[in-house]
RNA sequence: UGGGGCGUAGCCAAGCCGGCAAGGCAACGGGUUUUGGUCCCGUCAUUCGGAGGUUCGAAUCCUUCCGCCCCAG
């Protein structure tokens, strides 16, 4: 059975191939465009291929730029348009990366997909299940929350069980230079600045309106809510006596609300969306909630009612942003659910 | 121009019995980072409304000018 590995260009996809290689597995190496090819990127996709020739790899460049077009990009600016905070990398997991690719791969008639991702796929009572990557710092299974959990059928992340600084080193140990050499990373399809690339687009978004805090004392004007998300604290530009927090946005009025630290903490929220991991009847006693990437998860209760999901927190804690993903976490770092968050609860 | 108060970095604000300008916010820079954010670290007044004077030495004392606020009219 061939396993096909996906090739960024980074380091960790570089090693993920060297690993699999050396494990005498069948591989076949597949970069994706993202977005239509420049120059760079083609010569960056044949110094990949360059590197799997070496290895008798075969290599494949699919262009995906259509259907990242159609399936990231335009939902990322719809939900700016529509005053919420995408996230666009766990958009692109379920659709592109699991989705298209994983057909894609397919047709090339390669069973299996590796690719460089923190995180760990074990086999449960159902199904394939989702866990949290070893290094703490680099997991990346909140992205990867919404991804249908048959789609991780015959996926594989051999870098779950590794630390970013065990793949450096092993990198230089082995004498492998990254493809796409010490420049910026993964830059997704956002060069810099979110709002540049979206006025560069000439995207119709909101104007300037008021700016108050939640009892209403008048604090100046914004330039526009689609510039803001919910618990931002720098680029507000407003002299306090402590440091302001965006606490809501509010559109019917075109008024951005922002007030102290304290007032920014919630009871929970509700998401949409919702996928399941695991069914919820084989969920353990006690879950985490996680609202925000890299945050610490905690206790909360879930309730499900169809495709929606209530989060109440056992403390209060940070506002959710709407367009973000809750994910739902066991304590053992089993992904069991992930959904789209949609409101805040406040009480 | 009768009385009182004030004027310190973009904003707020200590210091004002003289000794070589706290702090907060904002801003900027950097770090962390597969999104937006958060968070962390760092930078930010040779100068205290202006001009004189006293003093070894003044934001702190004195004089004067300018500006603002309040109360009385």
């Amino acid at each position: 059975m061939r396993t096909a590995v996906a090739l960024s260009g980074g380091a960790d996809s570089l090693l993920t191939l060297h690993l699999l290689r050396e494990k005498g597995v069948p591989l076949t190496g597949v970069h994706a465009f993202f977005l239509p090819p420049s120059e760079e990127d083609r010569a960056l996709a044949q110094r990949i291929e360059a590197g799997c020739r070496d290895l008798d790899v075969p290599f494949f460049a699919l262009d995906l730029s259509a259907e990242f077009e159609k399936q990231v990009i335009q939902p990322f600016i719809r939900a700016y348009t529509r005053g919420r905070t995408p996230n666009p990398c766990a958009i692109c997991n379920p659709r592109i990366k699991f989705g298209l690719l994983r057909d894609r791969v397919r047709d090339l008639g390669t069973e299996r997909l590796a690719t460089g991702h923190y995180a760990r796929l074990a086999p449960t009572e159902s199904g394939p299940g989702l866990f949290r990557g070893k290094d703490p710092a680099k997991d990346q299974s909140y992205f990867l929350s919404l991804v249908p959990v048959e789609r991780f059928f015959g996926v594989e992340f051999p870098l779950g069980t590794w630390r970013k600084t065990d793949v450096q080193a092993e990198l230089q140990a082995r004498g492998l230079r990254v493809p796409a050499g010490g420049e910026s990373q993964e830059v997704c399809f956002i060069p810099e600045d979110y709002r540049a690339f979206l006025t560069d687009r000439g995207v119709p978004l909101s104007g300037p309106g008021p700016v108050r805090t939640v009892a209403g004392e008048p604090l100046g004007n914004h330039p526009g809510l689609w510039r803001y998300t919910l618990g931002q604290r720098r680029g507000l530009g407003i002299p306090y006596s402590e440091p302001l927090y965006v606490i809501a946005k509010e559109h019917a009025t075109n008024t951005l609300v922002v007030d102290t630290r304290e007032k920014l903490n919630v009871a929970g929220c509700t998401a949409v969306n919702l996928n399941i991991l695991v069914p919820q009847e084989r969920w353990p006693e006690g879950v985490l909630a996680q609202t925000v990437y890299r945050q610490t998860p905690k206790p909360a209760t879930v309730s499900i009612r169809r495709k929606t999901v209530t989060i109440r927190f056992e403390e209060p804690r940070s506002r959710p942003t709407p367009g973000q993903v809750a994910a739902i976490y066991s304590e053992q770092g089993q992904v069991l659910a992930g959904a789209e968050i949609s409101d805040s609860l406040i009480s």
